[in-house]
DNA sequence: CCACTAATTACAAACGTTTGCAATGAAGGT
DNA sequence: ACCTTCATTGCAAACGTTTGTAATTAGTGG
């Protein structure tokens, strides 16, 4: 026994002298095959530690059960919920998750969509990365027919649903409540401008100061390239010298806790003079000082709603799905615009 | 053409009148096909985009080259450097990686490693959660003499390759540090102690305390259950109130800047009155103030080594390797011991 | 023009499963 | 004693590949 590695349905065939379709039958409790034999092979079974190969179940059925997440970084609370939210909802579905994390790479974006184009996983669950900006890949994709599910950075070009946040309505919501706290310069630091998700949220901004009748200040606004900690701090460097801004709506809670640092060491003080709203509702929020105001990103929700989708899609493949769902954003108080 | 999603080598070879063999040969470059049957082959297989069926081949080859990953978090900058560190050996040595996060759960662990059993992959890599305490599933794979390597959070009942950091000696280093930063009075905060990695740190700090002619005070000791930032906050609060320590060595960051906090809140100041030490390294220590001396932990390095120890065992199965790899720690000084 | 080799190609088995259909056997009714 | 019926089982195909071996074709030399 135990030739290679594992005991497969024809060892216990073999050892019961019967046919492996009755072995196969028996431990499916089909009633075809007789009481007796089906305990039989079932004890067998159990002696053995049997269980069916999953590369030949998967090449049987002509379905892997398998789901596929295309997501840039992993280390990233948001998207950490996101992929809790799409496990939870696989697993009582009775389907598994593999994860590539592309590391925001475009390169490693396309050999990881491809390596999973081929039977690997029945469909796939894509949050694009800051720098692609070709997505032959993802066609690819969806060419074969295989169920593609976009979420948070998605790809307008392709014709699969999506779910998304209302990152204009997040915007929008964060500026005005620095409005409400009393702010009038109103500065905005954001992540890459090539993303929707950015353009959104700064669009909610304009529009914004707009609606409170403020002017917008160019030299107020900057896009970033990364959206991290080093690039808050070197953005508002300006600003800070000319003591210009008592407002700051960051498209990130990295950034801004990186402008904030800068801030507080020349000297102003949040949020007394300059109150400051983030974005994503990082942990790190909580525990920084001052703690940071910032806008909700429901990341568990959106896992969840994205592999609805995707499950439903591969579960019911003639019938096309191509809405858009939309999450929303919720602010957060905390002491960086308490004034 | 395009029946049901993707092309196959049947697809292609009905087109052109030929055997599948034939097909399979020329796509393999085989010398024994003609060259203009070659081509041909070539051509359409490109006109197509044909891709070799990945169950297919797991199937007949018999291995995935499919590398599986227990972690117990993915939220981590640690178990994050790790699976980079895993993925960059795994993809430069043709294999693929699959990430099973456990969540810290005894039942999520047994679930994701016997979905793994089936010939999912071709081995495992394995960090072991806080909650397990039952090894049996572990035990079933390497039974089934499949490759498997622990890293971290290892399992000492089985005998197969391990990495792990010598916790024991960053201890050590660490409370050595703040008996020469002029502590005397050095408290201990850690993570759940049923956690070999905990005892090791844990003996660590003793072994420095004793070397140092300095008293065990066991109401300066603390043994988390979670490590995080709120166990920090809570663990000092004694400590704290009776003004009796002026070091503080903590398991892990968060929970040195949640024990911080609380110091601070007090009107203890960081690091005059109490010197802190953390553990881990996380991007946290240098934005918080003050930034927190750490101990590194070499989480690319353990991740490389790991896989690279599982590929060697994969494809040199006869060989059995059991070796224990020890990766060292360092001291990562920052304002929170600088007096 | 036949035989012998060399160059191509096709056939079939195998990987581990499931499942439609055929086959076997026994039992029951007449 | 024979036909029917039912319960149980086995055979074979299929999923998409690769590969050893057999078969076909072409080419060469006599």
């Amino acid at each position: 026994m135990m030739k290679k590695g594992s005991v497969t349905i024809k060892d216990i065939a073999l050892e019961l002298g019967i046919s492996v379709s009755t072995v196969s039958r028996a431990l499916a409790d089909n009633p075809l095959v007789k009481p007796a034999t089906r305990q039989a092979v079932k004890e067998l079974a159990k002696k053995y530690n049997y269980r069916p190969n999953f590369t030949a179940l998967s090449l049987r059925n002509n379905r892997t059960r398998t789901i596929g997440i295309i997501i840039p970084q992993l280390v990233h609370e948001f998207f950490s919920m996101v992929i809790r939210g799409i496990e939870d909802f696989a697993y009582s579905n009775g389907y598994n998750v593999i994860i590539s994390s592309t590391h925001e790479s475009y390169e490693r974006e396309v050999i990881d969509t491809k390596a999973l184009i081929n039977g690997r996983v029945d469909g796939l669950l894509a949050c694009v990365s800051k720098s692609t900006t070709n997505y032959d890949h993802f066609k690819e994709f969806a060419e074969r027919n295989l169920p593609l599910v976009f979420f948070d950075c998605i790809c307008d070009e392709i014709d699969s649903p999506k779910v998304v946040l209302d990152d204009f309505e997040a915007g929008y919501q964060a500026t005005q409540h620095l409005v409400e706290t009393g702010c009038t310069q109103i500065a905005y630091v954001g992540g890459p401008i090539n993303l929707q998700i950015n353009q959104d949220r700064f669009g909610g901004y304009k529009k914004a100061l707009n609606e409170a009748g403020l002017a917008l200040n160019e030299s107020w606004i900057k896009h970033c390239e990364t959206g991290d900690y080093d690039d808050g701090s070197e953005s508002v460097r300006d600003m800070v010298a000319a003591r210009s801004i008592d407002g700051l709506f960051a498209g990130t809670d990295m950034l801004a806790i990186g402008a904030i640092k800068t801030m507080k060491k020349a000297g102003l003080q949040i949020p007394k003079d300059v109150a400051v709203v983030g974005f994503s509702n990082w942990s790190i929020g909580t525990i920084y000082e001052p703690s940071l105001t910032t806008m909700s990103q429901p990341g568990y929700e959106m896992g969840q709603k994205a592999a609805e989708l995707l499950i439903q899609q591969i579960d019911n493949p003639d019938k096309k799905l191509t809405d858009t769902f939309t999450l929303h954003s919720e602010l957060i108080q905390r002491e960086s615009t308490q004034r």
